[in-house]
DNA sequence: CATCTGATGTGTCGAATGACACAACGTGTA
DNA sequence: TACACGTTGTGTCATTCGACACATCAGATG
């Protein structure tokens, strides 16, 4: 074997992650195709690119995006460890959008039917492929509330609680000594819908009334409260358990 | 038996949607719970909801929002007949969203664990709730890229084009006759992150320039080459045939 | 060491969009 | 009939956010 057994996979032992049973961890295994590690800033799937694979985000930070033809960028969500990474291709279809890294990453790459093969052979995880999907759709929801009707302010805060608790789900620590956080400012001006410089202006409005940090890579809340308050969000915000393909 | 057969389905005649075995069909009918009518402007399940049930959508159009506590609302998508209604809420939890309706609707009701049988006796019935799940996903994507980058003008001229072929894949003429359009400007504002004034008035500009022309309540495109390349669209916009569930 | 590039930080100005105010019209209803 | 209400239409002004210009800084690269 060409990389290691999913039954040792670091990421299954994390609490955020629904145990599987033996015979479902056995079929992912066999429908794993490889196991590849790709640079920071490199394309996974390309805008237009047909028949891609599917992925599992194993470690690392990537987003999917649209862009215009002009250029105009539009980030639709950033994407964690444990993320499934391909569904939103029909089959034999084009990509309606791109998926790209922002640090270096490890994927397990799938089959392109292994989609098909899940569902058939374990419906437990087909069940676990439409729940991952629909939990990214939430995802994407939150961020179109966030784009269509939170201010500048509102939208910052709001992203910036939101990934942290992600984040912090995947650490140990549970994000006490801040978490990794690898995206420039032009990734959260194209995540939210802003200029980069209206963005930079909101961050440090935010930062000099300090409500977070950002430093070295890494994002400390130094005020949970206010930025939920100004984020309007309610709920622990607790990332539910989920399963892990 | 309350309701029709499931073989009987009017919607399953339309090329729109793909041919499900007589199996499946027996399936899909054994965990039908109900079929019921609601009127125009009702709440179909409401934000907050807990354990709503599942839907399908027979006909008539429907809406999912969300809103921030000062009443700021965000449609995130319209439902047309055949969308499915209410996956992205996990067991037992919490509906993120309300969905509403824009007119009369005629709705199939499933047990809410309808999704989790679906998968465990009929595989083709898994994947095609995890299709329309996605599907429903790159429907979103698509809103976000819109309120996120494009400018009001375009926004209206994408949701206008896009509308319409949706509505027209459900139609024998293909809406040589335009289409139904039960949209009032708040809903199109909300659709897009606009003000409602802001709404009428690009509207209005782009009617003016016979793009297009709203009227008793159907939406007829005159320049559809036009308003494709205000919102930048490409690809022939024929939907893609889909499961019916 | 010189230079280049990407990222962040800031000021000024302008444009797109929002807010408010009000009119016109149709429809349901007291 | 009279009235209330929802929807569309339009003018004026205010605000948010975008565009442009430029500075600083760190890291890569020659």
């Amino acid at each position: 074997m060409k990389f290691a057994s999913c039954q040792a996979c670091p990421l299954r032992t994390l609490p955020l992650f629904i145990e599987q049973s033996d015979t479902d961890l056995v079929l992912i295994e066999s429908l794993k195709r490889d196991q590849i590690i790709m640079p920071a800033d490199s394309s996974i799937i390309h805008e237009g690119h047909v028949d891609a694979p599917l992925y599992t985000l194993l470690s690392g930070w990537a987003f999917r995006f649209k862009t215009l033809s002009d250029g105009r960028r539009q980030i639709l969500n950033f994407l964690l460890p444990g993320d499934f990474i391909g569904v939103q291709q029909k089959m034999g279809d084009v990509a309606a959008h791109g998926v790209q890294t922002l640090t270096e990453v490890v994927l397990c790459v799938f089959r392109r039917d292994a989609l098909w093969e899940l569902h058939r052979s374990a419906p437990a995880l087909g069940f676990g492929v439409t729940w991952l999907t629909a939990h990214e759709e939430s995802l994407v929801d939150d961020t179109l509330l966030s784009v269509g009707r939170r201010s500048a302010e509102e939208r910052i805060a709001t992203l910036l609680v939101l990934l942290f608790k992600r984040m912090a789900a995947l650490l140990p620590d549970a994000g006490a000594q801040g978490v990794p956080f690898p995206l420039t400012q032009q990734h959260i001006a194209d995540g939210l819908g802003l200029s980069l410089v209206h963005t930079n202006k909101t961050l440090r409005k935010l930062a000099k009334r300090g409500l977070h940090r950002i430093e070295d890579g890494r994002l400390h809340l130094l005020d949970v409260k206010a930025l939920t308050r100004i984020a309007d969000l309610y709920g622990d915000g607790k990332p539910a358990p989920r399963p892990l393909i």
